[in-house]
DNA sequence: TTGATCTGAATTGCATACACTGATCTGTAG
DNA sequence: CTACAGATCAGTGTATGCAATTCAGATCAA
């Protein structure tokens, strides 16, 4: 996953990359060929490589002599991802419980305590996503296995374009932070099985809030999704 | 991974695939475009997208501008390979204990009872290993979950080359029929946190018994290697 | 002999051109 | 007015040519 790739394929797909993260390319929009190697200024070819690579990555589906989409994941596949997500975060986080240096330790236990402060002060709940989105990501770099880490980090990135329907229902952010203080004690304490079951059971927490909120605010969906077609013709 | 791609570069990619397990193509083997677009009768564009896709599977790998080789892992990543597979069957099996209908369960039983009469007969190692490979794909099939299917069964497509090197060390065929025992009574009893288990264990001790082989047997790693090259102007 | 450097050949990366598929639109028949 | 058939067109899939880069071998110096 690190990208040191100086070809323009490799460029081109960061671009869509970013573009699907900021929401500029909803899930359900067409990637037309043309219409990107145009916008990027290259040919179709490095375009269609870049395609083909999103669509290993999941982030992009396709068949044959149909354009290529964003992946729309319906209720039924979030919840598996969200389910397998779990597991992988779990069996990450008992290892991370006794493999994680104590330098690795104290940045998460500072990442913690900023979205703590974050959260009692009342900042921007974006911020406090990211941080959370950081402490995950730290818990499972914490395993020093990178075939699991990217293994992890890739079906997470497949939910990151859902991420902006994240609600911030009554007592949900509190609640979230809770978790991560029971997850941090267990890891900190070298409590591997304790650690698994907690951040596991918190994924799947937040797989079903963020289904429920989907499937509640589906014309919400159809809205941000013009919108950002609208916006999408920025370079 | 459901195969309706009537394109030339999903059935390049197939039979490249096909190259790869059979080990027409070993571990650290180039894959030359012109040269494979000659043997299979094509342009180099679809061979390109084939090994794109490859690629992006794990199975080969390549940096810009150089040639793209069959993926090759060190004994490390062999190891941390088998510690994700490890805990994604595991959980597999843990959600098959409650998942799996009662005609999977039948066939998870006579493919088992098929292993061991093949073992006690003294029969085709290759045709127990076979049997055993579906054995594993039968109960991660049976957690009902395609995310996590899906990604199992990529991991485990990884580690595919390598199982040629497998070695029948005495009594590891017996042992790992015990084990195999003991996980499908766990699975048919519903006893999810056994199967978890035992499973886990199982695979671990695949993948040391695979990386010793392999650490013992370098020399014979490289013999296959170069008979392989030699062999890879077939057709 | 060993090591580095340069040069030509081989191979990859990208662009362009063409072929084919699938979808929409139109016109006619019922 | 509807239904079906053919045509038209937008868009993907593949082939080929050219430029940029890497690799192997040779040459030369230490």
């Amino acid at each position: 996953m690190t990208d040191k790739d100086p070809t323009t394929a490799g460029t081109v797909r960061l671009a869509i990359e970013r573009d699907i993260f900021n929401g500029d390319l909803a899930p359900g929009d067409a990637l037309e060929e043309t219409r990107l190697a145009a916008r990027f200024g290259v040919s179709r070819t490095p375009v269609r490589e870049a395609i083909t690579q999103l669509v290993q990555a999941g982030l992009v589906t396709k068949r044959a002599h149909k354009r290529a989409v964003v992946s729309e994941l319906d209720p039924g596949t979030l919840l598996e991802l969200f389910e397998a997500l779990s597991e992988l975060e779990g069996a990450a986080a008992f290892l991370s419980a006794s493999r994680m240096t104590p330098q690795e330790k104290s940045e998460l236990l500072s990442i913690h305590a900023a979205a703590g402060e974050n959260l009692q002060q009342g900042g921007d709940p974006n911020v406090y996503a990211d941080l959370g989105f950081a402490f995950h990501q730290l818990i499972v770099r914490g395993c020093h296995n990178s075939v699991l880490i990217d293994t992890t980090e890739w079906l997470a990135l497949r939910v990151l374009p859902y991420r902006r329907f994240q609600v911030v229902a009554p007592g949900r952010l509190q609640r979230n932070q809770a978790d991560h203080d029971g997850i941090i004690s267990a890891i900190v304490d070298g409590d591997a099985a304790t650690a698994r079951d907690l951040i596991q059971r918190h994924t799947l927490e937040q797989g079903d809030a963020l289904m429920r909120f989907i499937a509640l605010n589906k014309t919400s969906h159809a809205d941000f999704h013009s919108t950002a077609s609208i916006k999408g013709n920025v370079l």
